[in-house]
DNA sequence: GCCGTTTTCGGCCCGACTGTTTTCAGTCG
């Protein structure tokens, strides 16, 4: 029967498990299904136990690149919790093959090798054998290779793996910035996972032209924040940041540059569709440009090479392999949100709680970021940790805030709270101090572990409340350290919808709500907004993080109150 | 194993770099 503790993520990693093996013994094209597979259900936001038992193989089939076969493997997966085809191939080379293929410089053929020779089962099995010098006597592989795979080894026990983008946009334009001083140098930008905007970031990709590539390449050698050169070549140089971060810089003449950062901007799936685009026109698409025979057709700038294919641009931020090139080909594409078009930031705390600044420099900080508003949401009183206001407390408040925005100049602060949601759906304050607000927004801070229909009722009680404007951070989640909780969103959109209840794009670390229920949300006209979630006057760079999230879930600006002058988003905020 | 503005069969993305080799296999992005 169905049970809880088959994830998504069990199922991706046993697909791409099997991936491995299979390209581990020279099978031929099943590899690349299955880690398509894995890839789409990667992207899902719901869990495939419960897509299961809604509607069974159907909607598992409907999955991007799961057909019949794959389909029926998850089914097994979901039902029986274990897949025999899997066991099979498990108990013919029982060694961690995930875990050993996540060594940089060991791909499936290397682990399959190493187990076969040394009886290497896992990455510790493998540190013991390099220690041992025994990797290095292994046929195809040689002192150097023993020396690298060790460094790997560190480099993964020292590091978990990807970052969140919050921590590694600020060096990569750093960086940039370096580099972009450097003599001959005419460009710099950021491409890959980071110029996509993923929340998670493996590595940091650079590209850049010059006139002068020796140079820059000893320039990007010698620069402070590079700890180590991993790899360097005529026009490719891969490095380890003090951070710990990877990071590659691709150099490239101006004439391919277009080429080049649609390549390394990828992602990988978004680049096979175009390239199979290519094909079926005759054409041929790589790093170095678009060409039919041996002309070339475009390369200069992205542009002019999705124009060539039959395509109008698309950005990064949609470039995930999906329906974007279908959209692309019928020129529905939308313009989306632009970066810095917040006007006023609807989620900040300050001093009064848990914040690390007063209410007067939370605004000058908005002010110096460009807004013109900001509202004041600090917790309220069943979250004694964050000292959270009461009734009095709150009145208080308002009292400083009336006076500030006496003094302040060009820039409205609100009356506002993050007020809780009880778990059994009631507010944490009473009605008449939320009445003397200029807006209120509520969230859920407590029994994250409720049953999902429990969960979706507390929710929907307190939207349904006459003066909730905002839902804050819809989901629960934090990227990387914890998962949504149990929720029908479905139900909890309707509902906002229904009521005129504004869900909030959330740009701090939780990054919540997810893309594909911002493209929903959207659909269903549901109100959104972005806050940054801001606890110190640092913190507003959120914004762009809320923006790109927005971005991802194919929002306009139109689709996202905030954009507006105070006085109108007051309006909109307006409940039904 | 998946998929369809060439297709329900016959295709399936491209190139740089490295190390171990003396022409290429493996890995990565």
């Amino acid at each position: 029967m169905p049970t809880h503790s088959i994830t998504n993520q069990k199922i991706i990693n046993t697909l791409r498990e099997i991936a491995l093996y299979l390209r581990a013994t020279d099978v031929p094209f099943k590899p690349q299904a299955y880690e398509t597979a894995a890839e789409g259900i990667a992207g899902l936001e719901s869990e495939l136990a419960d897509m299961y038992k809604r509607c069974g193989k159907k909607c598992i089939k409907g999955i991007p690149g799961v057909g019949e076969s794959i389909a029926e493997k998850i089914e097994e997966i979901v039902t029986t919790g274990r897949l025999e085809f899997y066991a099979e191939l498990k108990k013919k080379y029982p060694f961690d093959m995930l875990a050993l293929t996540n060594i940089q410089e060991v791909g499936p053929k290397t682990a399959l090798k190493l187990y076969k020779e040394l009886g290497v089962k896992t990455v510790n099995d493998l540190q013991r054998a390099c220690k041992a010098n025994i990797v290095e006597k292994v046929e195809g592989l040689g002192h150097k290779s023993e020396q690298k795979i060790m460094r790997g080894i560190a480099f993964l026990k020292s590091n978990k793996g990807r970052r969140i983008i919050h921590d590694v946009l600020p060096l990569a334009r750093h960086i940039v910035e370096r580099l972009e001083k450097i003599d001959g140098v005419t460009h710099v930008d950021i491409t890959g996972s980071l110029r996509r905007r993923k929340e998670t970031i493996g590595d940091i990709d650079l590209v850049a032209t010059t006139s002068k590539p020796r140079e820059l390449i000893a320039a990007f050698k010698a620069i402070p924040e590079v700890s180590r050169v991993l790899e360097s070549g005529n026009e490719k140089i891969a490095v380890r940041y003090n951070s710990g971060i990877l990071g590659d810089l691709l150099i490239l003449p101006p004439e391919s540059y277009g080429a080049a950062l649609l390549h390394f901007t990828g992602s990988r799936e978004h680049n096979i569709l175009l390239r199979e685009l290519a094909i079926s026109k005759k054409m041929k698409l790589s790093e170095h440009g678009l060409f039919k025979g041996n002309k070339c057709v475009a390369s200069k700038t992205e542009e002019s090479i999705y124009k060539a294919l039959g395509l109008v641009w698309i950005p990064p931020e949609l470039r995930i392999g999906a329906d974007e090139i279908e959209a692309a080909k019928n020129n529905e594409i939308p313009d989306l949100i632009p970066y810095g078009s917040i006007k006023g930031d609807l989620q900040i705390q300050s001093s009064w709680t848990d914040g690390t600044a007063s209410i007067d420099e939370m605004a000058r900080a908005a002010k110096k970021y460009g807004l013109s508003y900001m509202a004041v949401t600090d917790h309220t009183k069943a979250l004694a940790m964050t000292h959270g206001l009461d009734e009095k407390r709150l009145r208080a408040q308002g009292r400083e805030i009336d006076k500030l925005n006496k003094k302040l100049r060009g820039f409205t602060i609100l009356k506002s709270t993050e007020c809780d949601i009880l778990k059994d759906g009631r507010l944490d304050l009473r009605d008449d101090a939320l009445r003397a607000l200029d807006l209120v927004t509520v969230s859920v801070h407590t029994f994250f572990e409720m049953p999902e229909r429990e969960m979706t009722a507390r929710i929907i009680a307190a939207i349904k409340h006459p003066l909730v404007n905002i839902l804050l951070h819809p989901t629960g989640r934090v990227v990387g350290r914890r998962a949504p909780y149990k929720i029908e969103m479905d139900r909890v959109m309707r509902a906002a919808k229904d009521f005129g209840v504004a869900l909030e794009i959330n740009g701090s670390e939780r990054l919540d709500l997810h893309e594909q229920y911002i493209r929903e949300a959207i659909k269903q006209k549901v109100k959104l907004v972005i806050s940054s979630d801001a606890h110190d006057p640092s913190h507003y760079v959120n914004l762009e993080h809320g923006i790109a999230q927005a971005r991802k879930g194919w929002a306009r600006k139109a689709d996202i109150l905030n954009t507006k002058p105070c006085d109108q988003l007051l309006k909109a905020l307006k409940r039904v």
